[in-house]
DNA sequence: TTGTCGTGAGTAAACGTTTACTGCAAGGCG
DNA sequence: CGCCTTGCAGTAAACGTTTACTCACGACAA
């Protein structure tokens, strides 16, 4: 029994290689068990090992410093402790936040969190797919909205079908009409309320600077905003070409100042509407006496200019993403969950004044 | 010769698993040649073989839309095509901006990037850095700075240790007082610039706010404004605790309100600048003309507030810490860079008018 | 004719885990 | 006393590549 504690290398058993890293092949041969022994300790299976031998193992790989490699677990397990997440532009605060709740989350269980910008466009998305679903990524969140005239939408949609064959879960946090769970916010209800709220603080003439020319989130916000007006019966037709950036607000409030100016402006994001607020400003417009401002987002620079805006469950949608794709419920193919927004009343908004004296009006007339 | 194209299985070979994935295998059988030759035309390897072999693997692949498992290749190679990005946070744009320069060049050449975020916590840091490690990154960025009193830098020092026995590459963005190569910013001289710039402009009462407290980059730029202020014979007594967030801008100019007010305020960060502008501003100081407000980083909203500001190479740093892992070059274990920052007046400085009268006064006396 | 070389292709051994089987005691039971 | 569980642990076959060797074959010089 004694002087035999380690018995002769068996086929499999190995020592220490040139890398220098120690394997669990060193681990079972210093605890004295065999390979399969020490790798069902150190994964934690739900196996019946003996508690002393438990131990012994558990020490043996605390003596060699051993650390498993997660690449040979990953083969065999067809799948690596990865999550993807596909976005437009990570310096976007908008795409910044749902990254990092999905981080978050992914930390927790010792994920890693991949990062794909794609800068909308549809090709380098699907070229990340591929290359995540290659990787054997766990789990892939897609968080832009699509082009629906984009002749890409085929070749996702096959990787989409891919995707549901594979073991690796797809979570779109956008409504991307295709078969796999979603994670939304009601893009129409958005504006909708907002409009509404703006309709409500007695605004009549109300602008709006369009998202992105193309993208599905801008063609529903632009929907739930003509629908609001129209339930109020007023005018929706003063809309704006736009874009998510600084510039179009810029270049929408550089139109508004040379023509009469509405009551109020609604951006599709809070970016735009920084673009708006400061344009204005500088074109000597008070906000928000003569005009109110309103944005999408609530970002985290809203607050500095003091902007009225809706606030986006950003971070809530990245983290519950990972954590339906880390989680142990089965999968669920027609999960889908549309979380709830509000409006973050600030100061670039008010009580229109001149509605008072259209109030007046009515009341005299 | 004909219909004995496909030879019966060797060993090794192998029809579709039930995960319905096509193997190497697979292609190698239907172009009729061995595994190795169909390796060796797949992974690109610089090997001779036949040009018409070349392209019946090639048409196979095609034909069976072959998708190589990386993790495999990942196991043989030593090696994920992955490299790792250890910031603070993604969420901050100076973080996102590094985080997007080691993107862009990893999506040339086929790398994912791991977003791993720390809030510049160091055992954080720390486990990121060993899980990376496991992972067997191709390369780790280490963005943050450094907390010269922390315990846990033994523990940093020895991961640099493995970092270098293996084949990962390791680099760090800020000087980090280990044995990795190191792409900076010369932290001292970005505030002495900036000290020098606003003495320039006549300013003699100048007040700092600080960055995070006990962080090397923090107490670099504080010797920086220090050293600048001494060599023009001024007091640099006139500091604030501060942070890189927009709070500690608010709180140290509701301090700044309080008392007589400094001629201009350097903020060791832009979104620090922001909160010490649009304070001063709701206080009814009147910005540039009372004070002269400058920040560090010239993020994306720097423009917007028109801030003056130091501009650092954000973006280099990390595209060139993500050229630097992905390249051919050998390892370079001296490897060392300096990039350059300049800056970039806007309208939140001006020439002090005050100084007018002290250079009168110092011509009449 | 024979030895040498170059070219193109195949064999099989890694890479470091996980896990489906198999095996062996010990204990309960008829 | 034989048989069937049950609890632990070992054997060996994957997982899907890459790559160090080996080999066959034709050309070419001696």
């Amino acid at each position: 029994m004694a002087g035999r504690e380690n018995r002769e290398a068996r086929p499999g058993t190995r020592r220490r290689g040139p890398g220098g890293k120690v394997a669990l092949a060193d681990v079972a041969e210093r605890a004295g068990v065999s390979l399969a022994t020490a790798s069902r300790v150190m994964s934690g299976a739900a196996y019946p090992v003996a508690e002393a031998t438990r131990e012994r193992v558990r020490q043996a790989a605390s003596d060699l410093a051993y650390a498993p490699n997660m690449i040979a677990r990953a083969l065999v397990r067809r799948m690596t402790n990865t999550i993807g997440v596909v976005i437009g532009d990570i310096t976007d605060s908008y795409f910044a936040e749902i990254a990092r709740g999905v981080e978050d989350q992914a930390y927790r269980r010792d994920f890693l969190t991949i990062i794909c910008n794609t800068d909308r466009s549809p090709a380098v998305e699907n070229a990340y797919f591929r290359l995540l679903l290659d990787h054997h990524a766990a789990g892939i969140v897609i968080a832009g909205g699509s082009f629906p005239q984009a002749p890409e939408n085929e070749a996702f949609r096959e990787l989409v079908q891919e995707a549901s064959r594979s073991a690796t879960r797809l979570v779109v946090l956008s409504d991307r009409d295709v078969e796999a769970p979603a994670i939304c916010v009601d893009d129409r209800m958005v504006t909708m309320d907002l409009t509404r709220y703006l309709i409500g603080l007695g605004h009549r003439r109300i602008a709006y600077v369009e998202g992105l020319t193309g993208l599905s989130t801008s063609l529903r916000r632009g929907e739930g905003f003509a629908r609001a007006m129209a339930e109020a019966g007023l005018d929706a037709s003063l809309r704006y070409p736009g874009g998510f950036g600084i510039e179009p607000g810029r270049a929408a409030a550089a139109l508004m100042l040379r023509n009469e100016l509405p009551d109020a402006v609604i951006a599709a994001s809070d970016e735009a509407a920084f673009g708006v607020l400061t344009t204005l400003q500088q074109g000597g417009v008070e906000i928000p006496r003569q005009v109110s401002v309103a944005g999408i987002d609530d970002n985290r620079h809203a607050q500095l200019f003091n902007l009225t805006t809706m606030r986006l469950p950003t971070y809530d949608l990245g983290a519950m993403a990972a954590k339906w794709v880390i989680g142990d419920e089965p999968s669920a193919p027609d999960y889908r969950v549309t979380l709830p927004c509000r409006v973050i009343p600030r100061g670039t908004t008010s009580w229109n004044a001149s509605a008072d004296k259209r109030k007046e009006d009515l009341r005299a007339g």
